[in-house]
DNA sequence: TTTATACGCTTAATCGTTTAACTATAAAGT
DNA sequence: ACTTTATAGTTAAACGATTAAGCGTATAAA
């Protein structure tokens, strides 16, 4: 079964492969093949179930209609969705998507961004790494169409879609603080990467607001050691000194892990402690109460993603646009 | 910024391309090439920042080293973490992995494979829809390197990598009613796939086996109006005439939403009726209690789809195995 | 001296598609 | 009759890499 190709139509046909290719493009008109000719084509190429081959076109386009995404961990839901999106949305502009992972890891990014390079794919979406600027920074610098998700390097003007993480954290304290805690604690993880660090300021300038700001109730996680850092650092926040009445989960897993060590020591919420988390988790659906949460629009963020790629690629030496959400607080007993 | 070739590193260095495809290809000593020269090319090469084009590559080569992924949705913690799985290890092969939805429907199963054929994929991993099989069996019949995975059909002879079912599912009933259920209800898709009709037949069997069985306690979900239809089951599951003491569910969305409605309606798990899961789900780390549930071997599938599939790959004509993994229960009160 | 062979590299075809440039014919315009 | 325009195609180069076959030159063998 030898593959059929422009030439096997073309032969069997009797005429050129580049009127083959001209009808199979739409593109008679102007190539101005006649109307017979044209639907002849057509029949055979669909009688022999031709396939065009998309490396062959990708060669001699100098582009292969493929979207590299580079995320960190595809088995993590969050990710998860987002790539769903991702593809859904890049699909309606005829891209397919190769999704590779990090797993956080600045080493794997490099060597994703050099094998989806040599995949000719058209250009990336990257959720990158805590030290991952160098390698985003030198696509940007060759203008390869680039954009940022979920986290952003301020510093080099990539493509970015990201929400607004500082109002997004203080929101969620403020909810807390309305609710009538005091002794709110904070449990993220210990990143450079801009996004933590907004939640972390959203926190700090929100309670900081309200006269209660104290660093010990700050929690920083190792991402490399969370399960083993989850319980000892909401031990330490619950220590009876201090008086702990809130804590805000800064990601997903950090709530799953954080949760479950509160259930654990048997603390009740919201009874015990109020509880506030960044990302919906699965699990929530199964507590007894509703889980308050941020909730980060990743219908929205997947589509913009492709929408701004697919812009850079149009015009990869345009603008860089940063579009920035808003997310919302949803389960919350207090309202905004 | 021109695209860097093997005919730029040629040029500046004075040789043909022949010598610096096979020096870069690690063919010296076959090509003889001298080790001045070849050393020479190496470091160009690097200075140049080379990295080879796959789509050239692959349109001489006829291969691609690109493994096309079919699952029904990644945004699945089921799919999403074998989509993990089977990158990981085909990334040990060189091969990279483009992933794509059916979102269950059939007709997104053949335009998806037809998207990834045109992009020469080596070959198919396929989680395939409830009628999907004339797609694969044309697959299998042009001798397309094809691995289902979740779900076979026996009736073609694709390559397969699944649980079996039919024994998962009787170990997970027979654990209740070792526990002293009598009255169990299932709920599980309304489906012709395989392995749904194997987790029934297990039901089925292993219950009938000890004289409980009663067809009215098999509740059969559409998969499109799921949300609708648990609660109706469940309810109508739990009418006080039946005495339902057990359920078992038979996938990981089901066991979610069935779960979320028991505890609407008040029923304490396991007191009032005890449950066995299908697949973990991340919300059983909230439950007071651990739920028992059915544990699919998620990393060793993936490791051995992307072995059959790159078996076939080198020999597409040759034999095509199916492996069948036993799934474990944990979590349950009774051993074994 | 002649012939074989090893060495070191080049030539050129090939994979499947696209597309600018060209050709050939007919019809229309002047 | 001659030029222009429209029609309906074809030719051939190009994308970047691979690789069988070829070709000088030098050395070794006969």
């Amino acid at each position: 079964m030898a593959r059929v190709s422009i030439k096997s139509i073309a032969e069997v046909l009797g005429v050129s492969t580049a009127t083959v290719s001209l009808v199979l493009n739409g593109k008679e008109k102007e190539g101005r093949v006649s109307k017979d000719v044209a639907e002849k084509i057509r029949l055979k190429a669909k009688e022999m179930h031709y396939e065009p081959n998309n490396l062959a076109r990708g060669l001699r386009m100098g582009c292969s209609q493929t979207i590299g995404l580079i995320v960190a961990d595809i088995s993590n839901l969050f990710f998860a969705n987002l790539a769903f999106h991702i593809q859904e949305h890049a699909e309606k502009y005829g891209y397919s998507v190769i999704i590779t992972n990090t797993n956080e890891s600045d080493l794997k990014l490099e060597k994703m961004v050099n094998v989806l390079k040599s995949r000719q794919v058209d250009g990336f979406i990257i959720v990158p790494t805590e030290h991952g600027m160098p390698y985003v920074e030198t696509l940007v610098k060759r203008n390869i169409p680039t954009v940022l998700v979920d986290r952003n390097f301020a510093e080099i003007k990539a493509g970015a879609v990201v929400v607004d993480n500082y109002h997004a954290s203080a929101k969620a304290v403020k909810s807390l603080i309305r609710q009538g805690c005091r002794n709110i604690g904070l449990i993220i993880y210990k990143s450079r990467l801009q996004h933590m660090r907004e939640r972390k300021r959203g926190y700090i300038d929100a309670i900081t607001e309200h006269g209660f700001y104290n660093p010990d109730f700050v929690k920083e996680i190792n991402y490399s050691t969370i399960s083993n850092d989850i319980p000892i650092a909401i031990e330490s926040l619950l220590l009876k000194e201090n008086r702990i009445d809130g804590i805000f989960f800064a990601t997903n897993t950090l709530s799953m892990l954080g949760i479950k060590q509160l259930m654990n020591m048997n603390r009740r919420i919201p009874e015990d402690l109020k509880v506030v988390c960044f990302d919906k988790s699965d699990a929530f659906d199964f507590m007894d109460i509703p889980i308050p949460y941020i909730f980060q629009p990743l219908p929205e963020m997947g589509r913009i993603a492709v929408e701004l790629l697919v812009e850079q690629i149009k015009e990869p030496s345009g603008e860089r646009k940063c579009v920035e959400l808003q997310a919302s607080l949803v389960n919350s007993p207090v309202n905004n």
